[in-house]
DNA sequence: AGGTGTGTTAACCATTTGGTTAATCCATCT
DNA sequence: AGATGGATTAACCAAATGGTTAACACACCT
């Protein structure tokens, strides 16, 4: 942990500021405490708070495109495949906190930051759901769908539900418990909707 | 227009302000430009920037509250109203910008200033889509469904799509026509998603 | 007319904050 | 050992920003 090169615990740091307090909220002098270092020092290392934001925006990004391209291909039945992609969507944000939250807030200002990125996966993700869609149809496991409208149909199922999960529960006052059963009914739920949808 | 009561032109700037840039990013100063006053005048009428945000966020949230209670009485069949609900939305969002990921960005941060509103929010509306679910199962027009999932459902499916429009259309280079087609679409395959579960 | 109080403004203030600088530390090379 | 150069820091700076103040405008009352 403490080993780890400066840069990165300057960026590690940074990310959760950012993430935390979004672009403006965000400290530089917090930043510095958090990776224990002089706040020149991330000068040094990042010319600007611009700069920073960037690489943290980047990284944030990156693993949110990773834990989209992760578990598809493991999976041999669409069925399967489906379940998992729920199941990992809500391990990922439940862990990674209201990281989408923020990207979804601040890529609002520069789409361009991310466009290129952005785009190229969707066209993976894309092509990659498109082929396994075209797998189980063949197999007869399901009928023949819009890969589009049906990564969309997930996504929202799965990320909104995340992404106001903090505000349900605090709001209807669920202790940890209840929030545990409340996640586990929903993924059910989902589940179910999009399976009853398309299985034949 | 420009009659309107001081303090209300002001309020309508700050929430302008506030929605784009956030609590944090938004400058009293723009504010004050906004409203065509001297920035003095803010503080003569909401003491301080908090009180400024924390009056925005109310009424932010009021308008959202005011759209989910509206025109759901007024259909007469649940497959009408489920039509009226989804393109309802995707209007208001569409003209009130990112409202919604202003709301869910910054109520992460303190969830107390609005649980209440959003607890009595959801009181309301729950009850009220449960009669009207009541009301259609009694009369054969829908199989029973549990009204806490189903509004989530419809929720995270209209929502999450709008919150992510300006993103995906920026990333994908959509032009605004081929925006209009793809906001229509997606109401059509929310509709039939939703609808082809519940129908009996 | 003169006083009174609300509304409005320009100028100012204190603090916060991103960013810079010059000095210091320290490993490596010769 | 001494020079070299990257890494690190304390002290500092300038700009931005939320907030205050004191004066002014002006309608309304007597």
């Amino acid at each position: 942990m403490t080993d780890t090169k400066v840069e990165e615990k300057i960026l590690k740091a940074a990310k959760k500021e950012f993430v935390a307090k979004g672009r403006g909220g965000a400290r530089m002098q917090a930043i510095a405490d958090e990776a224990g270092v002089n706040k020149a020092l991330i000068h040094y290392y990042f010319r600007s708070k611009d700069q920073l934001f960037q690489r943290a925006l980047d990284s944030a990004f990156s693993e949110l495109m990773n834990l989209f391209l992760l578990d598809i291909t493991k999976t041999n039945s669409f069925k399967e495949m489906l379940m998992v992609l729920i199941d990992t969507h809500c391990k990922f944000f439940i862990q990674k906190g209201n990281i989408l939250n923020f990207l979804l807030w601040e890529i609002r200002n520069d789409h361009d930051v991310v466009k290129e990125s952005f785009r190229r996966m969707f066209d993976v993700v894309g092509s990659l759901v498109a082929r396994k869609i075209n797998e189980a149809v063949k197999k007869g496991e399901i009928r023949r769908i819009d890969a589009f409208e049906f990564i969309l149909n997930l996504l929202s199922l799965d990320l909104f539900f995340l992404m106001s999960l903090p505000v349900i529960s605090s709001a209807l006052e669920f202790a940890d418990e209840q929030v545990e059963i409340l996640i586990e009914n929903r993924k059910r739920e989902i589940f179910r909707l999009l399976w009853q949808d398309i299985k034949k």
